[in-house]
DNA sequence: CTCGATGCAAAGACTTTGCATAGCA
DNA sequence: TGCTATGCAAAGTCTTTGCATCGAG
């Protein structure tokens, strides 16, 4: 396939490096993961790969508009794929769960926001915190 | 006035002391503070209190039901009263600046998230990101 | 070859914890 | 007086940064 991505990493002076290509195979496969968790993914293939190469890679990575990250948790952020974010995150405070949500469910508020008060809201990094069917 | 929170304090064997009043009285004054926040406004008045002491007040204070926490940002979480939360949060990614939105506005999406998928909403803890009508 | 990327270690931001002492009840 | 709360310092977690070296182009 070709990996469009790559041009568009040179075009803006940067480079290709294994290390970035396993970065986002593994945020690809991850789905959501933390950069501690990407990091181990990581080094399956490849050791030796430092976590703050992995901070640096998923920073431009985000730039190129290729992942984008969620607060899902009091700690760490957990990245995925931009071309994944179609949903929103529940997040049960009771199991810790973390559920998608087709974006059609907030349909209604991204309208009421943005006719209301002029706010358009950036529905990929929408986390919604309660609690879950199964923890009520 | 009656500080009914005083005698809910003692019922449960925690005690009244000043830098729990102080870091009340500065989480009502601040409105959305962060830790460090709170403890530079508690230190105007009482010098020496502990940014520790901070972080085990606004924990209780947070059991007790007397304020939440939010996460506006990448960074430290903010605090307010739990009275005032009756609000949803709106973080502009331009200008960062907090607008508050009645609640009424996410009414539509709570009732589909129950209704549809059983998930039971915290409005409180509700933080959305996207842009106001000044930087869109 | 050149200049951006990496690994490593150290520093930073934010928060928690251990312990002796202070002070509320 | 007894036991909780505090201040202080140290440790912990997550993230960023400085710098010498590596390696993509």
């Amino acid at each position: 396939m070709t990996e469009t991505w790559h041009e568009e990493l040179r075009a803006k002076g940067y480079r290709v490096t294994p290390q970035r290509q396993l970065v986002l195979e593994a945020v690809t496969a991850l789905g959501h993961a933390t950069p501690e968790d990407i990091c181990s993914k990581v080094q399956q293939t490849a050791r030796g790969v430092n976590i703050s190469t992995v901070y640096r890679t998923l920073e431009l990575l985000e730039e190129l508009g290729l992942v984008t990250h969620t607060h899902l948790s009091h700690g760490a952020p957990t990245y995925h794929l931009a071309a994944d974010a179609n949903h929103v995150h529940l997040v049960c405070r009771g199991c810790g769960e973390i559920v998608e949500a087709p974006p059609g469910l907030v349909q209604g508020m991204v309208d009421g926001l943005r006719d209301g008060l002029g706010f358009d809201t950036d529905v990929h990094h929408l986390t919604i915190f309660g609690r879950c069917r199964n923890c009520r």
